[in-house]
Parts: C-alpha cells; structure tokens; sequence
DNA sequence: TTAAAAGATTAGGTAAATCTAATGTTTATA
DNA sequence: TATAAACATTAGATTTACCTAATCTTTTAA
C-alpha cells in the first residue's frame, strides 16, 4: 500500500533523527523537525505502526522497521538526486535546491528515479556531499571528521556540510567553501575553539567552532 | 493567494474544455474529466468563484477570469515543459510522459520552471505537438487540419494528436506515426470514411476515421 | 406547453492532517 | 524519594476534498 506525502515526511524525519541521537526517536523531537504540534505527531505514529513502518510503543519512542526504512531511503534517494538535477542542470546555487526538492522527492514514479539517476551518471553525493543511497538501498556512511578535529598545520578537503540551513550554506559560499575547496589550519585558538585557516591561496581567515564543527572534511 | 493543486486541477480542465466545447463549462464535464462527482465540483465552483478565479453563477456554467486563466496557463506551461524534459532528456516514450508530468506540473517554483524552459532551448511545443505557454502566458493556437480532412492523392506531416490516451499514442507509434511523419493519402473509402494511406516508404495501410480525426497535420 | 429526463445544487457525512485543551506518564531534581 | 517539569497521549474541533441522498432548475421531447 502507498503512503501520502505526510507519511513519507515522517519516515524521512524519523530517519533521519535515528542516525544523530540515540536509536529510539521522541515524539518532541518529531515534531520539531516538521514544524507539527506534538499531538498531531502522536496521531501519525499509531497510524505508522499500524502500518508496521515502525515499530511504536507509547511514551516508549519509535524507531523504523524494515519496510520503513526502505521506504524512507527511497525518498532519500529522490531528494537528493533531484538536488544533484538541480544544481548540475539547471545550475541552481546549492542553497536553493533543497526547498524545490522537498516537493520533487514526493513524485512517484520508479522509472523516473533509476532514469534521473543514470542520466546524471549514477552520482554517489549530492551537492553537499551527502551520500546517495542507489537503487537498492544502499547508502555509504559517512566517516569524515568535522573541521574542527583537524590538527594545527594539517590539511584538510571540504567534502560536506552538517548543517543544510540556507543562511550557512550562503555563508561558506560567501567565504569560497564550496565542496573541495582545500585548506590548511594555520592556528587554534583554545580560548573559543575557533580556527584560523588558508582558502586556497587566499589570505588566512578565522572560522568560529560552531562553523568548523558543520563542515565535513578529509 | 497560493492555489492547491486540486484548485489546479480544476483550472486547468476548464480552461482545456472551454478550447473545445462552447465557452461556458458545465458541472458535469468538469466532474467528467476529473472523476468526481457533480456535488464535489459544485462545491469547488463555489469557493474559485469567491477568489475571483472564475466566473460562477448557478446553473449557468463557468469561465475562468484573466486571472484565472493565467494560473492555468501556468500549470499547462509547467506540464508540457516536464514532459518535453521527459521524452528528449530521459528518453520516455511519449505515451509515458503524461503521468508524471502530472505530477511534477504542481511543483512550485518560478524559477525553476524558467532554468527547465531555458535548458531544454525554450521548445515551441511538447512531445504531443502541443504548444507550449511562454514565460508570459502567450500560446499559440493550433490551427492545424486533421488527416481527415486531407484530400485523396495529398501529402501530410503528422504534426501533433488530438487523443492524449496512452492507448491511441501507443497504437499510432506502433504503425511509426510519430510526429514529423511523412504520409501520403492514396485512397479514401466512402462507405466509413476511412483513409488508405502510405507512411513514409513503407506499404499502404488503412487508418480508420476516428484514427484519422485524431490526428493533426500540415 | 408541459412532463419527464438530465443536470446542478444543497444537506449532511467521512477521512486525513492539523490544531488547542485536558490528562497521563516519565524524568530529573530538590 | 517525592514532586515538579518535561514530554506524550487522548479528547474534541477545524479545514479540505471528497461522497450519497434529496431537492432544485433547465432542457428536451411527447
């Protein structure tokens, strides 16, 4: 049976929120995500776990089943191929792609995702470097340190970010941290944690820990 | 104020059936095209003619205002540009198109609509021969003949379809009536109207009236 | 020209997804 | 460890888009 678009917003959050904080996923931190009052999250949990898409206990938290998961990689999938159309294509900057491919990854049809797919030459990340699960499901994980892991005097190479807001991704952009962009951290400051790097070839520059702890970097 | 795409839905079938039929559009056609019932589109009249996008007095049908009809231009301009994206970019057959592109009209993004117009070279028409509303709203109309009202011993270059079933664009791709098809009529049989025709070099073959009707050509 | 048929509208109801207010359960802390 | 705070659920209401049954209005045809 299929799922409205509502219920795919879920799966994705609950998803999602599994892969951060601990296993179990709280009603609150639901219905922070898709900007619902909780009881309106309460209501669409039964009706997932009599779906069997989670498993759901009250007061107990929820986590995906198999089939749940399944169905939440799958829009995973069509988000972030489209953002990849996007900004390929079309040449949307990578701050704009994310609000049109939240009404993109909702279209249904499975010849049109492998097709999307393989015109875009089976892409492995999206414009922020997140990782695209393929046709079966399949995601990589992502093991990349954060910014601010990185020693004084080393190298690093920008390839995603942690924080997908609109106002920090214009902010990086601003400051040519686009993915791949290489730099060196040229000093720590231990008073705040925040770090002072070369772009490239440009002059150094300071990052605040708060910048440095949503970029991933190899 | 923002439209749902079911308010959508309901623009875009008046516009489409007051091309054809007399101007006004009734209830029951309406509920016709979008299978529902007459009582569900009476309640829609109501409320598109409280925002002033038709015009509505009871029991004598509707037409849209130039508001109106500059939404569902919009819709008709967004579907035809996925479906010429479709067809030329994804390589779907073109009785394939229709249903997604479905879908994907209801993606709201001007922007987005532009950079696809743009990127696809800014077509005159879809797949289906039908043209394409630009950035303003304008369309051309089509005043094309059908392959009916072509003379014996004429030449005719199928340049778009009148039925938009997958069905009839099945059946006519599979006799290689595509558009840009050349053809010649060779003989019509009085007795229904049919017509004998050759399709490119290959051999006569024999297309019924209602084949005929439903097609446009130059 | 009027009565039956066709078509349109109103009345009243349902399901999905949301809300607020009230109540129940867990967790954290005084 | 008892209790306040935080969190979750239930109860009841709203909006949108749909339905069926009943009632109007218009059209058609006898």
């Amino acid at each position: 049976m299929a799922q409205s678009t509502t219920e795919e917003d879920y799966l994705k959050a609950i998803y999602k929120l599994s892969r951060t904080k601990p296993k179990e996923v709280s009603t609150k931190s639901i219905s922070n995500v898709l900007n619902v009052k909780s009881p309106t999250v309460s209501d669409m949990l039964r009706k997932l776990g009599n779906k069997k898409l989670i498993k759901y206990a009250k007061y107990q938290g929820v986590t995906l089943t198999s089939e749940g998961e399944k169905i939440a990689l799958k829009i995973i999938r069509k988000h972030r191929l489209w953002e990849t159309f996007l900004a390929e294509q079309l040449k949307f900057k990578w701050d704009e792609v994310h609000d049109i491919a939240e009404q993109l990854e909702h279209i249904h049809s499975p010849e049109l995702v492998d097709r999307l797919d393989e015109y875009l030459g089976f892409p492995k990340f999206d414009p922020h470097g997140d990782p695209i699960p393929d046709k079966d499901g399949t995601i990589s994980i992502r093991h990349d340190k954060t910014l601010d892991q990185v020693q004084i005097g080393q190298n690093a190479i920008i390839v995603g970010v942690k924080d997908h807001s609109a106002d920090f991704l214009k902010f990086v952009e601003s400051i040519s941290l686009t993915l791949g962009t290489q730099l060196k951290v040229t000093n720590v400051i231990d008073y705040d944690k925040s770090l002072v790097v070369k772009i490239g070839n440009s002059s150094e520059r300071s990052l605040s820990n708060q910048v440095c702890k949503n970029l991933f970097v190899k």
